[in-house]
RNA sequence: GUGACUGUAGCUCAGCUGGUAGAGCACUGGACUGUGACUCCGGUGGUCGCGGGUUCGAAUCCCGUCAGUCACCCCA
């Protein structure tokens, strides 16, 4: 029978990798505690309408990635590929959003059905943050402070940087688009094939295009800076100022659009150049429209996303994981002889509840003496506690060994274990 | 969805222009050693991703398929 493997871009995160995903998530959790934001969680799946709604029918996402399928009862339901749409829902389901600012952070998987290359995957993780029901530049200011944060905790602010731009509210997007529709429909000839589809789905994202033909056509092209309403401007502008006043520099980007429907006036995007291609490693901006769209009261909102995987790609590319991230234990126990399972059980257990922060490994599977302590130094472990007797002999005595070239031991009664190790290790 | 490269023991890989597989590490038995690592001797382990085809014969050529990697696209 063939063996089972994995879904495609879905990975599994083993043992020598899951210390540097805790280490990211406890930077994480520190990092929004400390700006007074509050865990949220939402299910993996939902309606699949809420991501229609939300993100927009003509987007990459909803179009084509979305891992959609009927259930039992017929309801189409949708693995979530984004936090945001979940995060709204479940907020205003419970009344969270009713006049009333919320600070909010999550984590967890998300799903888009893409070509996984690096630092893109089919399932990945994300850390977000979305804050509702404040309408000034200083909230946007405040998540993009958090971030920043983050990267200064991470030691990765050297290799971010941080871009801007604002798109305007919807209605300025709207009159914008009409009259980028009618600009390129007018030099319909003169776009390739992808621009000309665009053109018709989603015409702002002509601006993205990478043929520098396109390009040179489009610096004719209406701008939509020009649209832009003065309240949009006047709300950027301070943005950029605040950002200023608290030291976080940036660049602006008048072709940063981000691919979500629901995005309106400052957008942002960190980026690398240390990944890649997937050069993106935390994404956000403000939604004030979503909320309502979603059928709850209008609701101011702002947030980001960042990737956990790029994240984690990043900092063990440029060695910025703490070493005393690595999980090791402290003592390898050695059980030399049948007859001493249940000792050395009792004296495991006696020695774990006497240090509750001891990591002690105690030997199973029998085996002979060079290989246990073999075993013992693998580990890592600072100590080896000898048990080994004769059979028909009862223990009397342990040998604690360290486990560095000195491999000095001492013999010490079996009862006065715990008091010998306590010293040894100078723990109380 | 498109393209390029790759797919041989648990891991890293060798196997020239086709004749049905090897090394190192790891694991394991033993020798040495007052007890791991070092050194020496022995052992377990692969239907060469999977399925077809060409051939007297394929890991080695061809096709398909699955998977990995990277890029396009898009995004975290």
């Amino acid at each position: 029978m063939a063996k089972l493997q994995a879904i495609r871009g879905m990975n599994d995160i083993l043992p020598d990798q899951t210390p540097n995903w805790q280490y990211l998530e406890k930077c994480f959790q520190e990092v929004v505690h400390r700006y007074g934001y509050r865990e949220i969680r939402f299910p993996v799946l939902e309606q699949t309408q809420l991501f229609k709604r939300s993100i927009g029918e003509v987007t990459d996402i909803v179009e084509k990635e979305m891992y959609s399928f009927d259930d039992r009862n017929g309801d189409n339901l949708s693995l979530r590929p984004e936090g945001t749409a979940g995060c709204v829902r479940a907020a205003d389901q419970h009344g969270l959003l009713f006049n009333q600012q919320q600070r909010l952070w999550y984590q967890g998987p998300m799903f888009r059905h893409e070509r996984p290359q690096k630092g893109r995957y089919r399932q990945f993780q994300q850390f977000g943050v979305e804050a509702f029901g404040m309408a000034g530049p200083d909230i946007d200011a405040e998540i993009i402070q958090l971030s920043a944060s983050l990267w200064n905790d991470l030691q990765l602010s050297d290799y971010l940087t941080l871009e801007i731009n604002n798109i305007g509210a919807a209605e300025d997007r709207k009159r914008y688009a009409a009259a980028l529709t009618a600009f390129l429909f007018s030099h319909a000839d003169e776009l390739d094939d992808d621009a000309r589809n665009r053109m018709h789905s989603n015409p702002m994202r002509v601006l993205d295009s990478k043929n520098p033909d396109v390009q040179v056509l489009l610096k004719n092209a209406p701008a939509l800076l020009d649209y832009v309403s003065e309240d949009s401007t006047e709300h950027y502008s301070t943005l950029k100022a605040l950002l200023e006043q608290v030291g976080i520099s940036f660049i602006e980007n008048p072709r940063l659009v981000r691919g979500l429907d629901y995005y309106n006036n400052c957008v942002f995007e960190w980026t690398t150049d240390s990944l890649g291609a997937q050069g993106t490693v935390c994404g956000g901006g403000r939604y004030d429209g979503l909320v309502e769209q979603l059928g709850g009261k209008p609701t101011v909102a702002a947030g980001f996303a960042m990737g956990v995987e790029r994240l984690v790609l990043m900092l063990d590319s440029l060695g910025k994981i703490p070493p005393s991230t690595a999980q090791v234990i402290d003592v390898y126990m050695l059980v030399v002889g049948k007859e001493l399972t249940a000792a050395s059980q009792l004296l495991a257990k006696q020695l774990r509840e006497r240090f509750p922060a001891l990591r002690l490994v105690a030997h199973c599977g029998g085996g002979k003496y060079n290989n246990q302590l073999k075993r013992a130094y693998n580990s890592g472990a600072e100590v080896a506690i000898v048990l080994e007797s004769e059979p028909g002999e009862v223990l009397e005595t342990v040998k604690i060994r360290r486990l560095d070239d000195s491999a000095e031991f001492v013999s010490v009664e079996l009862a006065k274990t715990a008091d010998k190790l306590g010293e040894i290790l100078s723990i109380s």
